[in-house]
DNA sequence: CGCCTGACTGACTGGCGAGTCAACCTAGCA
DNA sequence: TGCTAGGTTGACTCGCCAGTCAGTCAGGCG
């Protein structure tokens, strides 16, 4: 009894899934709002009703796909800023360089959490902003904590720079959606995560441009 | 005759302009597409069917909104690029100025560009994709020719580079948007600008840093 | 003074698409 | 073999809102 019913509990959580892949297809094609529940559940090879079995809403449907990925983000993020083993810098590498691996093995998902949700009204007065803050909050602790440690430049307003931070990572996610920045190759991803630790660590001044520039 | 006719055209521009205006508004308030044309009507204080007179479509009165903005940040950025006088990192650094300053001035004409237009699908398909390639250019064009003078990193993807510097700025009025940032008051923007020119041009490390960060 | 032009009005329509629901399986069970 | 539960179906409903259009009004002109 256990065995079927645990078997049919998977089989339900296939179909979900099912949609959920097919939702994050089509969202990434056309966007959230020009999909209509039909596109999802054609793609899905599924009867337009089905989805509201599983789903309460076309709504509802774009929140699950950005808990299930975004909490587990979130985790890695938590984990990361709580290592004591790395240095402020070296984690906020990580984390551009997590987000850039991203993007080669899942483009779709990032997609459709830039795009949908990061960008978008949906963003502005919703509950989402609470779970963007989240991750805003652990680049916010870095950079505190590299402050405290020496590592980071202690003028940094540590709010506006985890603005910045994240900021730029997004950004380069849009580029690469695109299509105007290639981050296809391990090669091509490697040459971005360069330029972002370049600019954003060191700073895109040469010695000489610092010269010149006496505040 | 030409005096009347000159009197009535301006009339005719004087509503056009009083109906962008109350789209502006309403839109900043509510989002594009949860504003009904209604709506702009209504905070316009006319008819609903003039708006039809003066723009073809609710899709329209958004283009115009963009257009007639950013065109006037695109001459100004292109004006900047050609300037003999100023380093790049100077340049860089006017742009930021520029835009932090708008967020005080003119807080609901960045929102709606930024929030319905860079930030929306209708950025991805479009032909807005080209407007604001024109910006990125410029500052393309800047970054290489900071670097070719030796004032900028030659380690840096210009490209990339330039994706980095724009997001920045435009999650920055993203949080001001949102209130998460402070940038009302000219020392609360001044600090802003501050740690932009510190995190984007100095970088975040402090020498200690580099140190550790022997790569 | 009538006439004409064009700004201006706002009730109405047409279509779109989210969400519903009654009927239909199918599988497990007695 | 009949019964129930719940997964599955897709035609239908229903509200919403962009866009239309028949008509009003004002002011310039012969």
């Amino acid at each position: 009894m256990g065995e079927a019913e645990k078997k049919t509990v998977d089989l339900a959580q296939d179909r979900r899934k099912q949609i959920l892949r097919a939702a994050v297809e089509v969202f990434a094609e056309r966007g959230f709002h020009r999909t209509r529940v039909s596109d999802i559940a054609r793609r899905a090879g599924v009867a337009y009703g089905l989805i509201y079995h599983y789903f309460d809403s076309k709504d509802h449907v774009l929140n699950s796909v950005f808990e299930e990925n975004w909490g587990v983000f979130l985790k890695v993020l938590g984990d990361l800023r709580d290592s004591e083993e790395l240095t402020a810098p070296a984690k906020l590498e990580r984390i551009s360089a997590l987000l850039i691996d991203a993007l080669q093995v899942a483009p779709s998902i990032i997609q459709v959490i830039i795009q949908e949700i990061s960008r978008s009204d949906r963003f502005v007065h919703a509950e989402k902003v609470s779970a963007f803050t989240g991750a805003f909050d652990v680049v916010h602790d870095i950079i505190v904590a590299g402050q405290a440690a020496g590592d980071l430049s202690p003028r940094l307003d540590p709010r506006v720079a985890a603005y910045i931070f994240f900021g730029a990572l997004e950004t380069i996610c849009t580029g690469a959606m695109l299509g105007t920045i290639q981050c296809k190759t391990p090669e091509e991803a490697t040459r971005v995560k360069a330029t972002v630790k370049e600019a954003l660590l060191q700073g895109m001044l040469t010695d000489k441009g610092s010269e010149k520039d006496a505040t």
